[in-house]
DNA sequence: GCAAAAGTTAACAGATCGGTACACTTTGAG
DNA sequence: CTCAAAGTGTACCGATCTGTTAACTTTTGC
């Protein structure tokens, strides 16, 4: 069990850091958080940033897992993975813990476009992107890309919602706005 | 022109701290890009929180003023002011510092959602929902709410897949989910 | 032209930032 | 049992953080 608190590190700090922020936790923070020592912390990182990046793949595995593993459970035709996307999206907006997408956050505090961080935000978001291309060539639409893109922009758009706007159901919203959009874009 | 020097500082506070963010912007840093002395600063704002709410407040304004106005003179019907708010969102995503919306970044850094910055971002894009609630409205959209909510997810849905993707074309895709969205949503 | 208001520079306080140094203890494989 | 790897606590570095102080200059209204 090598790298065991290495990822017990990881996986604590990715909880402040999506709790509190990323320039808003400090190191010092971390080591009283994640109870793992600074020395120890900087003989598994070089920097907050090398932190930052592993806390974000952790993420990115996490998210993709669950919420791929939600879709298929819920849905077998490609179709109906597209709409239950949003169930699962919905899911997670309940939890008490939900603050958002991480990646959004992420991109928005490292906001230049070829900082790593940022960079590694838009990456997570391509996957989905790519995923719900190769699920919308699967459903036959017509043009898979585009289909895709608005899917996505619609789960990106509920997300947001569901952080800044109250008496809103943006999940279903979303869901609904999905249906009228595959139904045209499948002829 | 009593409050002049006030003004200059909260526009120019503006764009850096739409620039670099929140947290990533200091109070030196200030000093050296607005060109107005700290003393003068902390005797206009008693705290940055002060100044980054000015700041979101000059924000709105301007956004607010801009957006609805553009709006105006591209579309005279309801409907057609939906359609076109997509053809607004393009120009200001192709302008060279796009950068995202303020205010989904206000609440991504201050996330609480009690803090004022986050309650102040919070009441920005309920101002927009309302409006676009009683532009469907007049629309004659059989659930206007619900309309409007659907418009400003794919707003939002744009404006983060501007920032975090690439290869697509959000307001065009948004503008052409709008409008099957509006076909059905009318009679 | 004069006083008050508003602005300036510059130094400073106390806290916190990311990151390092050093001496020590725990742990695990051969 | 041993020895190296891994982890610990603590003190520290220089830089930066928000915010303050004091002495001085400019602008403005009357």
């Amino acid at each position: 069990m090598r790298p065991n608190k290495r990822d017990e590190l990881v996986s604590k700090a990715l909880k402040v850091f999506y709790r509190d922020g990323f320039h808003a936790t400090g190191m010092d923070k971390l080591v009283v958080e994640t109870g793992v020592s600074k020395t120890s912390m900087y003989k598994h990182f070089r920097t907050k940033e090398e932190l930052i990046l592993a806390a974000l793949r952790l993420r990115d595995e996490n998210f993709r897992d669950w919420f791929l593993k939600r879709i298929d459970e819920m849905a077998e035709t490609p179709v109906e993975q597209i709409l239950v996307s949003f169930d699962a999206l919905k899911e997670w907006f309940e939890e008490d813990e939900f603050r958002g997408c991480m990646f959004i956050k992420a991109g928005a505090e490292f906001q230049d476009p070829d900082h790593p961080i940022h960079v590694q935000a838009a990456e997570h978001k391509q996957f989905l992107l790519d995923h719900f291309t190769s699920v919308a060539e699967q459903a036959g639409a017509q043009d898979p890309h585009k289909l895709a893109c608005q899917i996505v922009l619609l789960q990106e758009g509920a997300i947001v919602s569901a952080v800044l706007l109250q008496h809103c159901d943006p999940a279903r919203d979303a869901k609904d706005a999905a249906k009228k959009l595959l139904a045209s874009a499948l002829n």
